[in-house]
DNA sequence: TCTCCGATTAGAC
DNA sequence: CTAACGGTCTAATCGGAGA
């Protein structure tokens, strides 16, 4: 058993969001087809067709809308049910080729395969089932550490003739070495625009360059984010699967309105499902917050307009994970800092300070507030059953002028989707 | 001088 | 017709305030 070679796969959709419409669209196999983000504003999905033709992630839909269409792109709205859905799927299929798995992001997965018999048969095996079970394509790479297997995963998408599977582990040290020449810095996990420049300026433009990078240099100059992912690009590994999902340490609700907002009814009206949302997904997870943050923006793109970006926390004497007494100080902040003569554009709350539920501290010199927990429960219960906002907390949503634009959305297949059987 | 804290930065997806 | 540029989350780092 000592010294068996780690083998942790990253397994990727391609194009997910993209590909989850396909599922449903298969007259679309071979348009290039888009997805944009909420308010039908940027590309943050597309097909190898969308890219072929030169569109860019995270352009602004406006910007390049006449070009696609006379191209033929078909754009989507996001459907984050369906997405959701399929994902969940996917992760399932994986999961059950290793105890130890961590889904990573809606559409990528680390399963950790060391020791698996006939390692090449079942990662081509998790290619090809994955695709044939859900619909969704997948890139399967490997590697000894998190950093390789995502850049294996690169070579799998890439590279034509991996056939969406690449072990970085079955390369000889001579191969490695020509391989990660190869790979520009930036395709390395955790190397980002601002830090590809800094090193770049520093003759590190490739892969290898960073792996033979001077440590001590590197440390100094970029700090132990860097070194951390030199080290696994060495095959040290210093970045865990996590199994368990670690409970989140704060939990944000913005988002941008369809059109601006003017009323402070309208705003509190959005805030309130903010708030239930957020409030929703703490309870979901057992914990509770005891500091609320509220910020109100307009919109920075308008510098004709007069800019307004307030933003007000509040400490709570009592932690809570009721959502109307979070709602209380949310609108109580909103009116604190509303001014008339402006038009918002986004909003949002953020709930901080995350504690479990268990040990919840109480405030002697408070009055115990009193608790409505058996209230949340049976609100979250009748929300499960009969959907999503058929209990709602303030105005919760009634008012429909700051609702998201979404011209293309696709039909939520979804509804009849989960009546299927579960495979 | 050290520590703590909030704000800022950078990254992923 | 015009205007139109995402949302959540974490961790590291920086710089000032207070001990």
């Amino acid at each position: 058993m000592a010294g068996k070679v780690t083998q942790l796969a990253l397994v990727d959709c391609n194009s997910f969001y993209c590909s989850a419409e396909r599922v449903f669209r298969p007259d679309l196999k071979t348009t290039p087809i888009v997805v944009l983000s909420n308010n039908d504003g940027c590309i943050v999905s597309r097909t190898a067709e969308a890219k072929a033709l030169g569109i860019k992630m995270g352009v602004p839909w406006f910007q390049i809308k006449d070009f696609a269409e006379e191209h033929g792109v078909v754009a989507f709205s996001s459907n984050y049910e369906l997405y959701s859905d399929l994902s969940n799927r996917v992760m399932t299929i994986l999961s059950s080729y290793s105890p130890r798995s961590e889904v990573y992001s809606i559409d990528e997965c680390f399963v950790d395969l060391t020791g698996t018999p006939r390692l090449r048969d079942v990662t081509y095996e998790m290619h090809e089932r994955v695709l044939k079970w859900t619909g969704i394509p997948v890139g399967v790479g490997v590697g000894s550490t998190k950093t390789l297997a995502k850049l294996a995963n690169h070579v799998a998408k890439t590279h034509p003739r991996s056939k969406g599977v690449f072990n970085f582990n079955d390369l000889s040290i001579t191969q490695q070495e020509k391989l990660l020449r190869q790979i520009p810095v930036d395709e390395v996990w955790g190397v980002g625009r601002k830090l590809t420049k800094r090193l770049v300026s520093h003759g590190v433009t490739t892969a290898y360059d960073l792996k033979i990078a001077n440590t001590a240099v590197l440390r100094s100059e970029f700090g132990v984010v860097m070194e951390r992912t030199q080290r696994e690009l060495q095959g040290i590994q210093c970045i865990d699967l996590e199994d368990m999902q670690a409970p989140k340490k704060q939990m944000l609700r913005s988002r941008s309105f369809g059109k601006p907002v003017t009323n402070l009814h309208v705003l509190l009206d959005a805030l309130s499902v903010f708030t239930t949302s957020a409030v929703q997904a703490l309870r979901e997870q057992h914990s509770t917050t005891s500091l609320i943050q509220v910020f109100l923006m307009t919109n920075r793109h308008r510098q004709d307009q007069p800019q307004y970006n307030p933003s007000m926390v509040i400490p709570l004497p009592t932690a809570t994970n009721d959502t109307q007494v979070v709602y209380q100080w949310v609108s109580h902040l909103a009116e604190l800092m509303w001014k008339d003569g402006y038009a918002y554009a986004k909003a949002g709350v953020m709930l901080g300070e995350l504690a479990p539920e268990s040990n919840q501290q109480f405030d002697l010199l408070e009055p115990r507030q009193r608790s409505n927990s058996k209230l949340m429960v049976a609100i979250d219960g009748l929300n499960a059953r009969f959907g999503k906002g058929c209990v709602r907390v303030s105005t919760g949503g009634i008012f429909s002028e700051w609702g998201m634009k979404q011209q293309r959305k696709s039909p939520a297949y979804t509804t009849s989707w989960s009546h299927l059987p579960v495979i």
